[in-house]
DNA sequence: TGCAAAATAGAACGATCGTTCTTTTTTGAC
DNA sequence: GTCAAAAAAGAACGATCGTTCTATTTTGCA
């Protein structure tokens, strides 16, 4: 993980001044903290997070996991803004290679669907997080849905970008196909995580092309 | 709710023997438990249901209320028959008034939507649990996934007579569409309930029109 | 190597959890 | 009204939680 420089330990970590020492074993162990505690609440979400947990996976004491964020809270978002940088590599930008157009929005959807399913422990933060936190209020819920919202912005570009390209109608609507496509990754979670059913991937998919089909401008 | 003879008191309660008195106060209490526990767990999810809080809402103590279940998990599994239950009367039965084919599909799909989104304070409990218990095993999570098996099983069915009925292409995956339609429901719950977008409903209406549409068998 | 600061450990706190056990209250057939 | 059974309350248990406080160890510049 990259440790930023703004609310990288408790809420105001002073910029390191000039003079003095820069330590840095501490964000060495806060990232193994961090890598562990993404594990866990892929597997058993955010609420179910417990510093005891990552405290006995990481092999450290309760006290010495807590140092390093003050409050579950902000374990519990460093989670989110790590998960929140790793979507974004693994989906976003790998899929910014492909040209704009009808590439791209094929290699994020797919990038997607990986991110989403394919690893058996690894849940979706964005998708279990918005159930748990959907009656709540705070900073954690903050976080989670400014993460979310970005990504559904940067996915409704994609599609008005397609649209740009003449590869869909530009009369629809990017936001009613970015609902559509929402809908399918959210049916693929269900049934791949929950229901099991090994087909999942495969409907998806085909819902995907479905959708392309509707909106496809008419060469 | 309606308490079925079996395992309706711990595993095993007896059927009640001919010359033996049958108490009628405790099935009334327990009615009251089940609903208060549901409307706690359609809020914080059924992982977050706690019996002190149950107790806390019904006004009893707590060990007044675990003894009607014998354990958590029971009264967990009481609150997910409860559900299935409306569910049941108010989506499913509700629309088998319809005349079958199209006309029952859209009320089956209209009803799902108002029962996963429409009342401000209750979530679906067929969603949220799939989230809790997606990497869990035991009675809960079966008694969740048997449910929604169930109901799955029913909207196909509905889906295969509006096909039966020339009202959509008898070639399609009955499964595939109901794929779909129940990634507009997930996407419903999602933008609705937890980023509070208000047009949710319109799009996942919408949503179900195109995939009406994509179907349609040809006139 | 010395030494202050940083990092970690350890113990304990109040709270809440599910559960068990015991006691009291309420129920309903006689 | 009687009385046994059922229902509910009350208190306490061990466990786990997040957090606080105080030691101890480790770090990294001088």
């Amino acid at each position: 993980m990259t440790d930023r420089s703004p609310s990288s330990k408790f809420e105001s970590s002073p910029a390191p001044e000039p003079g003095k020492r820069v330590l840095i074993k501490g964000q060495q162990t806060k990232a193994v903290i961090i890598d562990a505690a993404l594990g866990l609440a892929s597997q058993i979400g955010l609420e179910g997070l417990s510093i005891g947990a990552v405290a006995e996976v990481t092999g450290m004491s309760k006290s010495g996991v807590f140092a390093h964020f003050g409050s579950r809270e902000e374990l519990q978002i460093s989670v989110i803004r790590e998960y929140h940088d790793r979507f974004e590599a693994e989906v976003f930008y790998a899929a910014m290679q492909k040209p704009r157009g009808l590439q791209r929005l094929q290699a994020l959807f797919d990038n997607w669907m990986v991110q989403t399913s394919a690893e058996i422990d690894s849940g979706c933060i964005y998708i279990s997080g918005a159930v748990e936190f959907d009656d709540r209020t705070g900073p954690v819920r903050d976080a989670l849905a400014r993460s979310v919202a970005t990504w559904q912005t940067a996915l409704r570009r994609a599609v008005e970008l397609t649209q740009a390209e003449g590869q869909l109608i530009r009369e629809a609507d990017a936001h009613q196909i970015a609902f559509e496509i929402h809908g399918l990754i959210l049916a693929l979670h269900y049934e791949a995580r929950f229901l099991r059913n090994p087909n999942a991937t495969e409907r998806a998919r085909q819902g995907f092309l479905h959708i392309l089909d509707r909106y496809a401008a008419k060469v």
